[in-house]
RNA sequence: GCCCCCGUAGCUCAGAGGACAGAGCAGAGGUUUCCUAAACCUUGUGCCGCAGGUUCGAGUCCUGCCGGGGGCACCA
C-alpha cells in the first residue's frame, strides 16, 4: 500500500496542475507538495499547508489559492470530506467507506502489512555487528547487532531485497594476543607452571570463558599441545567464540547471509592493488612523517624508518592518514578501503554500515578513499551508535570489554529476555545514549511498554479464543455497525506504510518502536469499551467488532515482528 | 585545539519547516457480575539551553554563545 501521505500530495498535485489549466491558479513551478498528518483534536486525518508556501510564487491569497485546489480536486474512493481551515490548510477526511474496506484489506494483507514498494527491485546490504572473534557479544555489540538487524528487517519491509554481512578479521595482532592468552590458560589446565599476566597487562584477555575452553581443550588433547604456538590455540578459541557469537544471535533471531573474512582481500591482493591505485592517483607517499610537518620535525625525525601514508588532505582530511606501518604491516584503514570497493563493486543500490560513534573519523577516511579512487559513495549510509549503559538495581554498572567486566547478550537474555533486549535495544535513537534498565526490563507493568504492546496481540488472541468456543463467526459482518472508536484505532494502524516509509529512508528503526507504543496506546482504551461479548452487545455489532478485532491482530503481529519481537499468544 | 552528537514536562525520551508542543514513567485519586487488571478512567506540568538570523510560518534550517557527552593512534 502506497502511504496515504503520498497519495494526497498526488491528489494535491493533480488538482494544482488542473486549476492551472483552468485558468483558476497562475503558472508556477510546483516543488513537493506537503502533506502532514493532523493532530487528533484538529479537523481531519490528513493535511496539505501547500497553499501559503505558493502564496508568493502564485501572488494569491492562501485561502484562495486552498479554495482553487479544492475545486479542482480529482475524486479518490480514500477522501471523504475535503475543508479549507485556519490560514490555508486543505483538511482531508478518510472516506467512511473506504476505511470499512480497510479492515478486509489489512485481514487480507496479513504478514504484509503495511508493506511499501519504496524499494522494489533494489538491492540492499546491510553491514552489522563485525566484531572481531576476541570474545562474546558484549552488551554493547549486542545494541549493534539489534540496530543493524532492525534496519534490515525496516528495509525488507520498505520493498529491498536484502543481504546481511559480518566483516570479520582473524588475522590481527588481536587475535593473536587471544592466541597468547588461551595458550596461557591451556598451560593451567594441564598444570604447567607459568607466569599470570596481571590484570593490567593490556596484552591479555582476561575473559573467564578462556579458562573453560581450555579445560574442555585439555579434556580433548591432554597435555600434547604444550609445545604448540599461539596460532594452534588462536585457531581453537577463535572456533570456539564464533560458535559462541552465532549461538548467542541466534537466540535474538539475528543470521547474517555472509562472513566476509578481511583475509581475503590479502589473499585476493584487494588491499595490494588498492594501495597501488592510490598511488597512481598521487594519494600516497613515504616518509617517516606527515609531509605538512616543518622542516624541524622532519630533520628531527628523519632517522625513523618510513611509514606509507594516503594523502587524504586532499580531500579535506585535517591529517594525512598511515596506510602501511612502518613495519610494513597495513593498518586497518587500506583492507577497510579495499572491503568497500569490492561492497561497492557488487552493485548494491544501498549500502548501510552500523558501527560505533568511535569509528566515525575511520568511516570517513574510508570514503575519502573510495572518492580518490573515483567510486560512488552516495549510496553508503553509516549508522553511527552510541554507548549502552546498563543499569541494576538503581545502579550504573561500570563496564570494560578486555578486563572480563563486561556483561554478555547471554547473560542479558537470561536476566531478561530476548523480548526485553529487542524492544529496549531498538527503541532510541541510535545516536543517543541509552540506558538499559535491567530492572525495568523484566517488570511485568504497564511500566514495561514491551509487555503493554505484546498484551495487545494477546488480548485479540484471546477473543479468538473465546470466539472459536462459543462458535461464534464474523463472516458476513457489517461493519457500518462498528465504532467510531475503533476506526480511530484502524486510523492508526494505517499510519504503518508512512511510519515504514521514513523508518526506511533515514535509517531509524527506533520509530517502529515509538509507533508499535502508540498503537498500543490507542489499543488498550479502546479494548475496554469496545467489548465483542458482553452482556447486551447485540449479536450484529459484535460480529463487526469481531472482524474489527482481526485486523488489530494482524496490525500487533505486523509491528511486534518489524521489531523482531515474539508473538504470544497468551500471556 | 579540531570534529561529531545532545540540550523539549519532575524523570526517560519522541517530534518528518506547518495549526493550541506529546508519549511513557513517576505523583495524586478512582474502576472488576464483562473476551487475561501485564488493563482502564480522572488529574497537574513547559522562556523547546541562550541570543541573533532565514521564512508567510522555526522545537525543526543558518550563525554565535553557554552547558553535557563522545571522538580525534604507525589500535582494531
Amino acid at each position: 500500500m502506497k502511504p496515504l501521505p503520498e497519495q494526497h500530495a498526488e491528489l494535491v498535485e493533480a488538482a494544482i496542475h488542473a486549476a492551472q489549466s483552468a485558468g483558476d491558479l497562475p503558472a508556477f513551478d510546483l516543488s513537493d507538495v506537503p502533506v502532514t498528518r493532523v493532530k487528533p483534536n484538529q479537523s481531519g486525518d490528513y493535511a496539505s499547508p501547500v497553499a501559503m508556501g505558493l502564496a508568493k510564487s502564485a501572488r494569491m491569497k492562501p485561502l484562495d489559492i486552498a479554495h482553487a485546489i479544492v475545486k479542482h480536486l480529482p475524486g479518490a474512493d480514500f477522501v471523504g470530506a475535503v475543508e479549507v481551515a485556519g490560514p490555508g490548510f486543505i483538511n482531508f477526511h478518510l472516506a467512511p467507506a473506504w476505511l470499512r474496506d480497510q479492515i478486509g484489506a489489512v485481514i487480507a494483507a496479513g504478514a504484509e502489512f503495511g508493506r511499501v514498494d519504496l524499494g522494489a527491485g533494489k538491492r540492499a546490504q546491510v553491514e552489522f555487528l563485525s566484531a572481531n572473534p576476541t570474545g562474546p557479544i558484549t552488551i554493547g555489540r549486542t545494541r549493534g547487532a539489534i540496530l543493524g538487524e532492525g534496519i534490515a528487517r525496516v528495509l525488507e519491509a520498505a520493498g529491498y531485497d536484502v543481504e546481511r554481512e559480518y566483516y570479520f578479521n582473524n588475522a590481527g595482532a588481536q587475535m593473536r594476543k587471544l592466541g597468547e592468552s588461551m595458550r596461557i590458560r591451556y598451560l593451567q589446565a594441564v598444570n604447567v607452571p607459568v607466569d599470570l599476566p596481571d590484570e593490567d597487562d593490556a596484552d591479555f584477555y582476561q575473559g573467564d570463558y578462556l579458562i573453560d575452553f581450555a579445560r574442555a581443550l585439555a579434556d580433548e588433547v591432554g597435555d600434547s599441545w604444550v609445545d604448540s604456538d599461539w596460532s594452534a590455540f588462536k585457531e581453537y578459541a577463535e572456533k570456539r567464540i564464533f560458535e559462541w557469537i552465532q549461538a548467542s544471535l541466534e537466540r535474538v533471531n539475528i543470521r547474517h547471509d555472509i562472513f566476509f573474512n578481511e583475509n581475503q582481500l590479502y589473499h585476493n591482493g584487494d588491499v595490494e592493488r588498492t594501495l597501488k591505485r592510490l598511488e597512481e592517483k598521487g594519494y600516497i607517499y613515504v616518509a617517516p612523517v606527515r609531509e605538512q610537518e616543518s622542516d624541524e620535525v622532519k630533520a628531527l625525525n628523519a632517522h625513523l624508518k618510513p611509514a606509507t601514508w594516503f594523502r587524504s588532505t586532499q580531500l579535506g582530511d585535517s591529517e594525512d592518514r598511515v596506510v602501511v606501518k612502518s613495519n610494513g604491516d597495513p593498518t586497518y584503514t587500506l583492507p577497510d578501503i579495499a572491503y568497500h570497493i569490492d561492497k561497492v563493486e557488487r552493485g548494491f543500490d544501498l549500502l548501510v554500515n552500523v558501527l560505533g560513534s568511535d569509528h566515525k573519523k575511520e568511516a570517513e577516511v574510508v570514503r575519502m578513499g573510495l572518492d580518490a579512487l573515483g567510486y560512488r559513495t552516495d549510496h553508503l549510509h553509516v549508522v553511527f551508535m552510541q554507548m549502552v549503559h546498563l543499569r541494576r538495581g538503581g545502579e550504573e554498572i561500570k563496564m570494560s570489554t578486555r578486563k572480563a567486566n563486561y556483561i554478555t547478550l547471554d547473560q542479558m537474555i537470561d536476566e531478561t529476555s530476548a523480548d526485553a533486549i529487542q524492544y529496549f535495544m531498538l527503541h532510541r535513537n541510535a545516536d543517543s545514549q541509552f540506558t538499559f534498565d535491567v530492572d525495568l526490563a523484566v517488570k511485568q507493568s504497564n511500566e514495561n511498554p514491551v509487555y503493554y504492546i505484546q498484551y495487545a496481540y494477546v488480548r485479540c488472541a484471546g477473543i479468538f479464543r473465546e470466539a472459536a468456543a462459543r462458535g461464534f463467526s464474523d463472516d458476513d459482518a457489517d461493519l457500518t455497525l462498528l465504532d467510531d472508536e475503533a476506526f480511530d484505532f484502524l486510523r492508526k494502524c494505517l499510519e504503518l506504510p508512512e511510519t515504514l516509509t521514513y523508518a526506511a529512508q533515514t535509517l531509524t528503526p527506533h520509530t517502529i518502536a515509538h509507533y508499535a507504543l502508540e498503537l498500543a496506546n490507542n489499543f488498550h482504551p479502546m479494548y475496554d469499551r469496545v467489548r465483542v461479548f458482553a452482556e447486551g452487545v447485540d449479536p450484529d455489532v459484535a460480529r463487526a467488532r469481531l472482524r474489527f478485532y482481526r485486523a488489530a491482530q494482524v496490525a500487533f503481529a505486523r509491528v511486534l515482528t518489524l521489531m523482531g519481537m515474539s508473538v504470544p499468544e497468551r500471556m
